[in-house]
DNA sequence: GAATAAAGCGATAAGCTTATCCTCTTATAG
DNA sequence: CTATAAGAGGATAAGCTTATCGCTTTATTC
């Protein structure tokens, strides 16, 4: 995995939580995913603190998106998680490679493969997560094997 | 950056190792890239237990390069240090995701992208690292500043 | 307003990476 | 053959991520 395990928690729980306006007990999510529980609510915590999830405290309280899930980019949770820097930077940790004057090797061509990166997760949203869970469920209809 | 801190300095540090055939000490080398000695000596030794390096123990001992500089890929010391599944498996930790039948909306992207830093990575050899450490030394000859 | 449900938050534990240290083994030099 | 230099390898420590626990705060419900 590329990502770190925070974030992958993240993105699967965001893809699944509902968009009614309803909102969901960490505790419940954690349990449909098998995630750990109080890992996953420091996790929603901290999403909810950056203003990308809702919270509320109390009985009927919980977790919920501030937006639509189509809005809300792969990349976005990622920032969120691990900071800007985990996308920039010289992929060898070279201090002196991000000055023009004098890139590694490895720039160029890594300054293509990031380029790819961000825009794949750019364009692939929270929504789009929500298409795969469904499609775990009950894959394959077309062709039903029994 | 991308790659653990040890891959790092295990790139760096391949980068500056002589080709004359001659041995290099660890504790030399970390002191002129400033890395930390005997954590580079354990990589070094993973590297040589790999067959990427060569060492000898006892005076005149050291590591030195088993191919030329040129032969050994970027790739090859990132999967020799932190394993193949560092760049394969899905970006998300989706178990399901690897199956061709039920990718994760990130699969199709997120391969193209894999693709690209593989091509990268298998193209950037050690030896266009090492051009990349004399135009640190001394760069920019052409306009001298004094 | 009392009971309760759930997030907020701080402290603590477990595991992995990073880093150091010490001893052992091995090869070279004299 | 002795002294020494250097990698090999194990034990240990420090830091970060992952994970848990307990207490506090807040909101709801009765």
């Amino acid at each position: 995995m590329l990502f770190s395990t925070a974030t992958g928690y993240a993105l699967r729980t965001l893809a699944v939580m509902p968009e009614d306006g309803s909102y969901s007990l960490a505790k419940n999510l954690a349990a449909r995913l098998g995630l750990p529980g109080p890992y996953l609510a420091k996790i929603l915590q901290s999403l909810a603190q950056q203003g990308m999830l809702q919270s509320v405290r109390g009985p009927r309280g919980g977790f919920r998106l501030s937006r639509p899930a189509k809005t809300i980019s792969v990349g976005e949770v990622v920032k969120a998680l691990e900071g800007i820097e985990a996308m920039t930077g010289c992929i060898m940790g070279f201090t002196h490679c991000d000055k023009q004057d004098n890139p590694c090797p490895l720039h160029e061509p890594w300054g293509q493969v990031k380029a790819h990166m961000e825009a794949s997760m750019t364009e692939v949203t929270i929504g789009d997560l929500q298409a795969m869970d469904l499609r775990i469920q009950h894959k394959d209809p077309i062709h039903p094997r029994r």
